[in-house]
DNA sequence: CTGAAAGCGCTAACAT
DNA sequence: ATGTTAGCGCTTTCAG
């Protein structure tokens, strides 16, 4: 706990005025070598920092950047936290963290403080994008990188994964592998990436002119235990399925352990695949497949393409949708069992 | 993109000085109602915000709490987070996130960063609590709170889980419950957390009277493929043990997964307990026994700590150590295969 | 190459 | 009840 001293102290210190100590601190504008030398030794033996607010304060801009997250609960968004900061430390930029609880009021709020804070540009991870976000980012005199959604409509850069395509395309191979009775295991009826994901699923079937099942089609909370009831819901309609989709690893584990417990043999009779990759698809002693993508990448795109929207004068619309790959593991195989 | 105004452009608007401006905004100081509401219309018109910066630079204070974690990769920082969030929302603080990767150097740069931030208070978690840090720390004008460590010796605040206690608890569980022989999958050797947790189960048995076999412990780092690889090593050693405890739940699963491949039954012939109960004590079909901590509990109170702290002029050492709680489920069971 | 001085926008003590 | 003014600590012209 030592005292602070300012940049007018080391002045009076080194017997030069404030503007000079400021030009050998930033290497801003010349100075005498000697006087130069004189003033350095004065900063290291006070251990002067400058006064980063008033700084700031002078030059407009605090060299901050908000995020603004509806959760904070799983894996997946400390992972992009952690690739946002990695492209921030290394640019001189730290992050203000803010964690609304999804509400639009909430957010606003947040918009609002981050806005008083001052901070150069926002981060923004919603839940489902809306009407009233767009507002709200208008109205900011920063630029604003909306993550894990979709915002093309709106005309809001983002980065987002490919909900729609990696779902389709994880459902293709499960139709290449002879399966066409697939169940869906959805998340909530009002997140949109969950409905993303469905919708994949429902246009690989119908571009294989499957006729799509409502009786195969549930709707959980990402969690196990979602997982396993959904399943077990499905199964009770005793219609017969050969694969099941889960729109993430949690109800995928769900649904293979109710299987198991149901004394269906996976994945003999029948194939599981969650469109997730976490550290839970490797948890089960039977490797569960899925479709991987990095949420460290995703931060990691979303704070490259907002520092690059805060170096240009004009926000244009940019948009990054990230690579995906399917991994086909243990829980699936070629559907052989039931014959027609 | 609006432009920004500032406080004597509303004095002038309003025909009044900036000091009344200031009251109404910050309800500090008595003014005459008519003008109050005329200000107050004055501000609703033009959407003035008032510029923080300036006002922290005023008033010496930023109202942000720092906070320097070693990582980011589990859930239990995330929740931490939100945890901290939560308390620091409430009390109209903003939270300034940064990752360290763990090195000593880099820890040093993220304190000068917050320093030069000058933020009120700081929370830190890293993995191994060094004199350095207590340099560091001591050099700092603001408190700082240490998250996830017993930092008693060195007379720093901490908040932390009772790492030796719970471990010890949870092995007398099983020592109760008739085990004698009981394995012990570690973490990395220079974890503070998970040595704690191995000289808990060291404790255990040897309050027990049972010798300490150093054939039943092994080290791994925390994740599933090396908890499995672990728990292989000292089935090779071919002696017989009718328990194990891992050092977190990632270990536990690998542990079941890798006897349950060796056709060892669990928890028949062998018991299994993580020291976790997170997400993953859930993905297997057997119940994974463990102990529950509260990983946003954590956070929460580190947050109220360091308010506490931060409220007051001297910084008095301080500790919180959390509640747990273990949960005996399927994967464990009483001795009865082998009887001496 | 260096210094003086005018901001940056706000708070708070001091006048009136 | 309101205005004046002196900071807060730094950056940046503008002179010299």
């Amino acid at each position: 706990m030592r005292k602070d001293i300012n940049i007018s102290e080391v002045a009076k210190k080194a017997g030069v005025s404030i503007a000079t100590v400021s030009r050998v601190f930033n290497n801003s504008g010349p100075v005498k070598e000697s006087t130069r030398k004189a003033i350095q030794k004065i900063i290291e033996e006070t251990g002067y920092l400058p006064n980063v607010l008033a700084r700031e304060l002078a030059e407009k801009r605090t060299n901050l950047v908000g995020m603004i997250v509806h959760n904070l609960s799983g894996e997946g968004m400390s992972r992009a936290i952690e690739g946002v900061n990695r492209v921030l430390d290394s640019n001189s930029y730290s992050l203000l963290m803010t964690c609304s609880n999804g509400s639009l009021e909430s957010e606003r709020k947040h918009f609002e403080l981050l806005r008083l804070k001052r901070v150069d540009g926002i981060i923004f991870a919603t839940r489902s994008f809306k009407e009233e976000h767009k507002d709200m980012i208008e109205k900011l005199p920063v630029p604003v990188v909306v993550m894990l959604q979709n915002t093309e409509n709106a005309g809001v850069p983002f980065v987002a994964f490919a909900n729609t395509a990696f779902a389709k395309g994880a459902t293709q191979k499960l139709i290449e592998l002879g399966h066409r009775e697939v169940a869906f295991l959805g998340g909530p009826e009002d997140s949109v990436n969950a409905n993303e994901r469905k919708r994949g699923f429902i246009e690989a079937l119908e571009d294989a002119g499957i006729a799509v099942e409502e009786d195969f089609i549930c709707h959980g909370n990402y969690h196990i235990e979602s997982g396993y009831e959904q399943m077990k819901t499905i199964l009770k309609r005793k219609k017969i399925f050969t694969a099941v989709v889960a729109v993430n690893d949690g109800m995928a584990i769900g649904a293979l352990n109710c299987l198991q417990d149901h004394d269906v043999k996976v994945p003999e009779e029948v194939s599981v695949l969650g469109l997730d990759d976490t550290v839970l698809a490797k948890a089960s002693r039977l490797k569960l497949s899925g479709v991987h993508y990095s949420y460290n990448d995703l931060g990691f795109e979303a704070a490259q393409m907002l520092l690059k929207q805060m170096q240009s004068e004009v926000y244009d619309f940019e948009k990054k949708v990230l690579p995906y790959e399917i991994h086909l593991r243990e829980s699936v195989q070629a559907r052989t069992h039931y014959k027609n």
